[in-house]
RNA sequence: UCCUGAGUAGCUCAGCGGCAGAGCGGGUGGCUGUUAACCACUAGGUCGGGGGUUCGAAUCCCUCCUCAGGAGCCA
């Protein structure tokens, strides 16, 4: 007899397979037939115990079970008798590997704060087993991307010397006898030195941010992609970004119809996404607020209300191009015709769910950056190595970040960041 | 840091000046096709902590704590 999972099910039918996993739900029908639904982390199947079947002393095994006890179980594969498609074991035997009691988490509705201490059990519901997969399927999507399109992984530190904007955003950890160093809020600028050996490069880890940031859009510790590429103007940036977008869509669609039908996920929205994206420049977009009547100035941030305005009237994410400078990063090139603005573009997602991905190209002029970095006040010592890369051999280029768990958060549909990482770190939670 | 809301059984919540409640979960029993199964019975309480008002406080007031959503903030 074989030992099979889940997923292989329509494989064996009419035929007798040993599975293994967890109860993930009993039912009592009567003192002669119970129904157990069996998970495997690969899908979950209904297992009909029937006592006249099976007998006395195996039936009596099936009563002892209880939500999340791991076993085995031995039985034959059937067809559900009034569900199309959908699969069954009709129980031979089981045998528990060890009895769980008491599982806390029950089929009713939890609040966040419980399912969120619970993190660790939590994971195994139906849709945070969903979400993972998903999250999962994107980050494999997007490595698949930019293997396909020449970018090599280029491991930047997680541990900096310290931070181009003011250190109140960032976590300090004690360095030797060096003092304080910080965790990495991003790559990027170790990228630009990578792409003047590898030409393309990315990576893709936990960056950190310490900002006292409370909405279902913020994660203390989250993992972005930085792509950086050189000889790469402002224009084929947003291209490569479209590309990359429109990519993780068609392979989610493709390869996770279960886990979106689990999630309830309108799927024809996700569908009609995968079409090109308007470009609107930072100007056009405060025009268009105006007209709605947003009491908002060109020298302004958007927030989350006039995001869901910018992308509200959109099936694809919303590309806004082409900021005021002084609200953007210090290393962002200037727009050669109109200087004052800054040749940067933000995609934001459609649905509500926000800005998913921040790009620009980048400042390659020696003494224009280090008067900007001067004016700013940065340690001029310490990013001394980021200014060399203006001075021997400076090319163009450009790069983008992408935040994982928002992405993820827009194909899974989950109205929280916090679902789409296995263990949130957030302003008020690092346990468990 | 600010604004708003919440904290009552293991969980989700109702009760909002006069006997501490329901559903789910636990336990016991019933039902041959259930899908968060259903039905009956049963056990289960420091009403977030402290202080105050009142004959009487889960309920009103003050204060602190915790959580949520949002704002600010957010290479």
């Amino acid at each position: 007899m074989q030992t099979i999972q889940i997923y292989q099910l329509k494989d064996f039918v009419g035929q007798e397979v040993k599975l293994r996993g967890w109860v993930r739900n009993w039912r009592k029908q009567s003192s002669k037939l119970r129904f157990v639904v069996l998970r495997d982390g690969t899908g979950e199947v209904q297992c009909v115990a029937h006592k006249p079947d099976m007998g006395e002393e195996a039936f009596e095994a099936v009563k002892a079970l209880s939500i999340e006890t791991s076993l085995e179980v031995w039985g034959t594969v059937g067809r559900h008798p009034r569900r199309e498609g959908v699969f069954e074991i009709a129980l031979k035997r089981v045998v528990p590997m060890q009895v769980a009691v008491d599982y806390p988490i029950g089929k009713k509705e939890h609040g966040p704060d419980f399912l969120l201490g619970q993190r660790h059990l939590w994971l195994r519901s139906s849709r945070q087993w969903a979400q993972l997969r998903i999250r999962h399927t994107v980050y494999s999507a997007i490595e698949g991307f930019l293997n396909g399109q020449g970018f090599i992984r280029f491991d930047s530190p997680i541990l900096t010397p310290s931070s181009c904007e003011d250190t109140t955003t960032l976590f300090e950890v004690p360095y030797f006898d060096m003092g304080s160093a910080y965790l990495s809020q991003s790559g990027q600028l170790y990228l630009e030195a990578g792409i003047m050996s590898l030409r393309r490069v990315y990576d893709f880890g936990p960056v950190f941010r310490a900002e006292k940031s409370k909405t279902r859009k913020h994660l203390t510790e989250f993992w972005m992609m930085d792509a950086e590429a050189a000889f790469v103007e402002h224009e084929e940036n947003m291209q490569i970004q479209e590309d990359l977008i429109r990519h993780i869509i068609r392979t989610v669609l493709e390869r996770c119809a279960t886990e979106l039908e689990t999630l309830e996920r309108d799927t024809d929205t996700l569908r009609r996404a995968d079409a090109p994206f308007p470009r609107w420049t930072h100007r056009q977009a405060i025009d268009y607020l105006k007209s709605k009547g947003c009491d908002i100035d060109y020298s302004d941030d958007f927030g989350a209300a006039e995001e869901e305005m910018l992308t509200a009237e959109s099936d694809t994410p919303v590309f806004i191009e082409r900021w005021p400078a002084e609200i953007k990063a210090f290393y962002m090139r200037r727009d050669p015709e109109s200087p004052g603005l800054a040749l940067c573009s933000d995609l934001l997602a459609p649905e509500g769910f926000g800005e998913i991905i921040g790009g620009s190209e980048r400042e390659t002029d020696h003494d224009e950056l280090q008067s900007r970095m001067k004016s700013l006040g940065m340690p001029m010592d310490e990013y001394q190595w980021y200014l060399d890369l203006r001075k021997y051999g400076s090319v163009p280029h450009s790069g983008f970040g992408i935040g994982l768990e928002r992405t993820v958060g827009w194909m899974a549909g989950s109205r929280h960041v916090r679902e789409c990482i296995p263990f949130p770190r957030m302003i008020s939670r690092v346990t468990p």
